[in-house]
DNA sequence: GTTTGACATTTCGCACGCGAAACATAGTCT
DNA sequence: AGACTATGTTTCGCGTGCGAAATGTCAAAC
């Protein structure tokens, strides 16, 4: 409230991005300890499995030196796989296992309600405004920054 | 882009969140190493100054233990300093140094410029959706979750 | 006055994410 | 083949944020 106005909508996007992350991961915890970035790697890897690491990042839009450390922990749950590209000594693809494929599915049904709450009390056209605003974000701030 | 469309509110508010975050903290590192956080305690001291911790955390909408952490990066920074409280022994209050006050004014045109850069492209209404989605957000997912 | 409970802050261990630098392998150019 | 560059990943040190538990102080009830 006594933050000044010109700070309003950075404020509100960091304290909003912060408050769903965590809601997310309290409402994962109850099922299975997924956190919201785990999560993330696992719908992705629904479509991709066997992706490089770089591809992950790419499409999470981390650091590669990010997906290291979350693959690393994912590793340590069990909820994938690392495996050498025979092609490509560099490269290392990323293979759900049985059990991130079960964490998947739990987890799904946890995002489609966070999306109904995402959305809740606004119309399609104000919902289709918050997208193309948040889109607009990548663009406007992009990761060369200058 | 194969992100499944019941994840994209969520991922792009994340990883706006994020562009954001890291391009404040590229502008600022010019001009004195600030980090975002740093720059919204900052401003709250502005008005604050000798406001104890957890009114800080409250206004940030932080974990009080966040804050103390924070707090201790900017007290090393010489930006801040921790008194405490005379009346209640339990209680610090945070003041603003010269260096934090002169930070506070190098940060304030940087701020200046992200705000316009946040809301370039689009008109009055639409922010005012945008701000209407992201103060939502705090009621939608509470603290105290479920 | 002591106990009891509320409150302000800190400490601890954790997950997340970044950039810079280090590696290792691939591919290319000569 | 040998040097040079590009690419995929990891390591390191840092800042940020959380929740749970610990600490110290206050204040009210007994």
């Amino acid at each position: 409230m006594s933050v000044p106005p010109d700070r309003r909508l950075i404020f509100l996007l960091n304290a909003g991005q912060r408050r769903v992350q965590r809601w997310i991961e309290g409402k994962m915890a109850a099922k299975g300890g997924l956190t919201a970035a785990q999560s993330g790697v696992l719908f992705f890897l629904g479509d991709q499995n066997g992706a490089l690491i770089g591809e992950a990042a790419d499409a999470l839009d981390l650091a590669p030196s990010a997906m290291t450390g979350l693959i690393d922990r994912m590793t340590r749950a069990e909820l994938v796989e690392r495996r050498a590209d025979p092609k490509d000594g560099r490269a290392m693809r990323l293979y759900l296992t049985d059990k991130g494929r079960t964490a998947r599915e739990a987890a799904k049904a946890g995002l489609d309600g966070i999306n109904a709450h995402l959305t809740e009390g606004f119309t399609d056209e104000e919902i289709g405004v918050v997208a193309r605003w948040l889109s607009s974000l990548q663009t406007k701030f992009p990761k060369g920054d200058s």
